[in-house]
DNA sequence: TCCTAAATAATATATATTCTTATTTACTAG
DNA sequence: CTAGTAAATAAGAATATATATTATTTAGGA
């Protein structure tokens, strides 16, 4: 997935945008992360500023934008107040499950919009159906069986 | 509706809750409201003001959480920053089609949900649901027709 | 190497939401 | 009907997220 994203970092050039290291940088946190939960604005800025201390907030949700605009990151907007941004490696989107304790996100493989299409709803409602949200809140398998062990 | 909604105003009682006049001015708001477009905190505040003219935001922030909790009212996140609030009749829950054009948000008669538990979809994944979003983001038939029109 | 559009840092600003505190009020028990 | 109390309120400050402005710097093509 590195290698896709990296190719598609670099296509940019073709668009008249520039790979700019603070840029680049902001695209490495995202692979740097191993961490199943997206991250925010502020955390990709606290992880950039360790390279580049001057780096500006705003650069950040600037470039953010500009990276979801290009489909290399997908913008996730879970319960709490604040955007969250993830690599998008198939260039598509995805939905999550989001652990309310511990507040990872695991993808799941399944997209109620294409129900939608194969009903033919939009059609019949004459939407014309652009974007679309769907996400999952509750409790991981792993914070379950914490729980159960917790209280026996 | 109207008296389904008052009814379970009224059972707050039963829980501790005091109905005050401020609060059953925010249910009225809702009430009075003809909009397809579930009412911002802001506009909630604008309307009770009219009646009472020293209400805080904060208190209209304050009902909202508790209407929510006791599902009276549901809290929508659309694509723009500020939550969303609307009537809860059925005390379920609601998605919707947003237009992005007018803004308009029209219920739709479909939650990805039952296909979900029809599949057995959590309990393979050992993730038990609590809650989840789903909304989708276009244009509505109106607004299509106009921009017909005005391209003519 | 030079030129220019794009990107940046710094700063200010806008907007949404929550917190703090002192005061008031709705309801309940007597 | 009254008094006591937990709950709710207004006012204003505080926090957090995100965007706008502007002058300066820089990436990358000519």
């Amino acid at each position: 997935m590195d290698e896709n994203i990296r190719k598609r970092l670099h296509e940019m050039r073709k668009n008249g945008y520039k790979i700019t290291p603070q840029r680049q940088e902001i695209v490495n946190a995202f692979l740097d992360s191993s961490r199943k939960l997206p991250l925010s604005a502020e955390e990709v800025y606290m992880k950039v500023k360790e390279k580049y201390q001057n780096i500006s907030l705003d650069t950040v949700y600037r470039n953010l934008a500009v990276l979801q605009n290009l489909k290399i990151i997908n913008r996730v907007n879970f319960h709490d107040v604040k955007s969250r941004y993830e690599l998008n490696p198939g260039g598509d989107h995805q939905h999550h499950m989001i652990c309310l304790t511990c507040g990872s996100a695991e993808p799941i493989n399944f997209c109620p919009l294409k129900l939608l299409s194969e009903n033919n709803f939009a059609a019949e409602k004459n939407f014309e159906i652009r974007e679309h949200t769907f996400e999952l809140f509750g409790y991981c398998s792993t914070c379950r069986e914490r729980a159960i062990i917790d209280n026996a």
